[in-house]
DNA sequence: CCTCTCTGTGTACACGTGTTCAGAGCGCCA
DNA sequence: TGGCGCTCTGAACACGTGTACACAGAGAGG
C-alpha cells in the first residue's frame, strides 16, 4: 500500500516527475484536446501521482469547472428528521439507489440542512451543488416553486401535476392501485373500503383515482363513507382505528385497501382484536411491499414498489438535466407489481 | 420575496454597495479583526446583499478556507445498498439526528459513495470533507484502520476495541443486554435463550457480555446451547427458525432475549406456530424499541436505543475533533432504556 | 535556405473568496 | 503649521486547478 501524503498538489507531482503542472493535469484529465502527449511522459506521471497519493483538491477543481459534480438531496422533514418518528423503510432504499446513480456517475450526493427551501436555494446559488432531489415534497407547491425559481435543475420524487413544470420519477400510483382494487373485485368483494393517507397529498388522490377507476371497471357503485382519511402518521395505531370505524358502519366492508402497508399491519390487529377472519371475513390489501408485509399473519397481500430503481432512475434523470441531455420538464413512471399472499 | 440572481458575486454586491470587496467580506463575515466598519456602510452592504440575494460560493471559500465544512457519512453497504434488502428503521433516524447537528453547526452532510475505504479517503485529500462519520462498519479492523491512515478525523457509530484508536459513540449495549436479562430472571425465568447475530461482529459480542453478566448477577450457569446465532439478514424468518431450533432442545427455554426486534417479530410469529401463548409459555424481549415493536400481538418488551440522538452525539463528536475542541480518540455511551410491554 | 506543419511542453490567466498591509482622511495637540 | 493617533477603506496576494496560447524543435516540401 503506497504512503499516503495529506496535502499534495499537482505542483508537487510535476516537479517530482519533472515536468510542469499543465502536463499533469492534461495526462489525469485525459482532456487533451487536439494534443497528445509522450507515452514515456504519461507512464512517468501517472506512476509518480500513484505513488504520492495524489488526490485534486475538490474546491480548486469545483472553482475552475464551475460545475459541484454533486447534487442536493432533500429529505422530508415531517417524516425522518424528529426524533422519535420512525422512517419508512423506502427511504434506506431510495437512498441506495441514488448512491448507487452517484457511484456510477461519479456524483456526490449531499444532504440538504434545514426544513425550508431556502437554504437549498443557498446551496445551489453558492454552486454546492448542481441540481435537486426532493423526496416527497409535502407542501408541494410553495416549496417545489421555490426552487425551480432558482434556475436549477430539480427532480421529485413524486409525481406532480402537469401543470408544476418540474421534472419527476415515481411509480405507477394509479395503476397499482387500480390492480389491487380489481384484485379485490375479482374474488368477489363488492363492499370494498379505501384507508386513504392524509388528504392533499398527491400520492394519496392518486391512489384514490386508481381506486375509483378500478371499481368502475368492476361496476361497482363508489360510495363515500367507505374512503377513510387516516391522520398524519399513517402508521399502525391509525390503520387499526380506522378499521374500527368503518366496522361501525351499518354496511361494514368485506375487504380493505390501505395506502400503505404500515395501515394494512395495524387492519390486521383490529381485525383479529374484533374477532374477524382474514381473509375469510376480511380481505386487506396494502401498498409498498413492505419487508414486515410477508411475515404478517397472515402474510399481507400488496403492491410492490421499487424504491431502489426509483431513487436510481431519479438521480440519473438529475444528471441528464444537469449535463443537459435531457431539456425540459421530463418524467418516469416505474411499473408497480401485485403481490398476491394470504390475506385476500 | 426579493428577486434571486443565481450568479452574483461579492464583486457585484461591492460595486453595487458602492465599496470594495474587502469591506462586503467584512460585513458579511463580521470577522473585522481589531478593525471596525461604519455603521451607514454596514447598513447599505446588507441590504444590498439582501436585495440581490446574494450567496457565496462555496467552492472560492474553501479553497481560502481550507476546509470544506462538511462531514462525509459513510453507509454500511451491505444493509442498506443492495436492491431488495431492507433498512432498518434506525437508518432514518440516525440521519435524522445527523442533519439535526449539520443544522446547527453550518455543517454539510456528504454521503460517501463506493464501498471501499479508497473512495472514502480520496474525499479527505481531496478536502472534499473534513472528517467521516461511519455507520456500522462491519469488517471493522481493516476499513476503520484505513480511514484512520488518512490521518483525519473519524468516528465510528459503534462501539470499539479499546486498542483500536478511533472515536465512537454507540448506547450501553452490554447494559441494556443485562438489563433486558435481568428482567426476565426476575419474573422467575431460568432457562433463558439468547438469539444473537453474527459471530464476530462487535454489537453481538457486547450484548452477549450483557447476558452472560445478567446470568452471572442471577445465579444462573451460562448454557452453551441456549445461546443460537441467526444468520445475516438478521430480521423475521431467521428469528422464527431460531425459536424452532430452541423448541427441538430436550429442555426448551422458557424465555427468550432476542439481539434485534426484528428478530423477536419472528419468534413471536413462531411462537404462535407451536401453540404457545406469550408471555405464559414463552417470555420474549428484544432490543432497538422498532416503531412495530408496540403493535405486535403481544406488544413487544424490548430496549430502547435513542438512534436519533446517537446520530446527533456522534457528528457532534466529529466536529469537535475537527475543530479541535476535543483531542485524540474520544467516546460516548449513551444509556439505553428498557421499555416493558405484554410479551414478558 | 526558407517556410510551414506537426508534436510536445511550459507560461499565464481566470475562477471567487478571506485577509494582510499600506494608506487616505480627519481631529487634536504642541 | 507639522506631527500623531484613530477610523475606515481599497489594492494585492494566495488558495489549487483547467486550459488558451505561445513556443521550441524537428521534419518536409518548395
Amino acid at each position: 500500500m503506497s504512503k499516503s501524503r495529506p496535502n499534495c498538489t499537482s505542483l508537487d507531482i510535476a516537479r517530482a516527475a519533472g515536468t510542469s503542472r499543465a502536463t499533469v493535469s492534461r495526462v489525469l484529465n485525459g482532456t487533451n484536446g487536439h494534443i497528445s502527449i509522450s507515452e514515456e511522459t504519461r507512464a512517468r506521471v501517472l506512476r509518480v501521482a500513484a505513488e504520492m497519493g495524489y488526490a485534486p483538491n475538490a474546491a480548486a477543481r469545483q472553482l475552475r469547472m464551475r460545475r459541484a459534480q454533486a447534487i442536493g438531496l432533500i429529505l422530508p422533514p415531517s417524516r425522518y428528521r424528529r426524533p422519535g418518528q420512525p422512517g419508512t423503510f423506502g427511504l434506506a432504499q431510495f437512498l441506495g439507489g441514488i448512491i448507487d446513480a452517484g457511484d456510477s456517475t461519479e456524483y456526490n450526493i449531499m444532504l440538504a440542512p434545514g426544513t425550508s427551501p431556502e437554504r437549498a436555494v443557498q446551496m445551489l446559488h453558492g454552486k454546492q451543488v448542481d441540481g435537486l432531489l426532493v423526496i416527497h415534497p409535502l407542501e408541494t407547491d410553495p416549496y417545489i416553486r421555490g426552487l425551480l425559481a432558482a434556475g436549477a435543475p430539480v427532480v421529485s420524487m413524486c409525481q406532480m401535476p402537469a401543470e408544476v413544470p418540474v421534472s419527476w420519477v415515481d411509480f405507477d400510483n394509479v395503476g397499482g392501485a387500480r390492480a389491487a382494487v380489481l384484485h379485490l373485485a375479482q374474488r368477489g368483494h363488492r363492499r370494498i373500503a379505501f384507508i386513504c393517507g392524509m388528504a392533499g397529498t398527491m400520492v394519496s388522490s392518486l391512489r384514490i383515482r386508481g381506486y375509483r377507476e378500478a371499481l368502475d371497471l368492476a361496476g361497482i357503485s363508489f360510495q363515500e363513507d367507505l374512503v377513510v382519511s387516516a391522520p398524519e402518521p399513517t402508521r399502525t395505531p391509525q390503520g387499526a382505528a380506522a378499521l374500527r370505524q368503518l366496522l361501525r358502519l351499518p354496511e361494514p366492508p368485506t375487504a380493505v385497501f390501505c395506502y400503505r402497508d404500515q395501515l394494512a399491519f395495524g387492519v390486521l390487529l383490529a381485525a383479529r382484536e374484533a374477532g374477524l377472519r382474514v381473509p375469510q371475513d376480511l380481505a386487506v390489501v396494502g401498498f409498498d411491499d413492505d419487508p414486515a408485509s410477508a411475515h404478517q399473519d397472515p402474510p399481507l397481500t400488496t403492491v410492490r414498489a421499487d424504491f431502489f430503481g426509483a431513487g436510481r432512475e431519479a438521480a440519473m434523470l438529475l444528471i441528464d438535466l444537469i449535463e443537459e441531455r435531457t431539456l425540459g420538464p421530463a418524467s418516469k413512471l416505474l411499473p408497480t407489481e401485485l403481490i398476491v399472499r394470504d390475506s385476500t
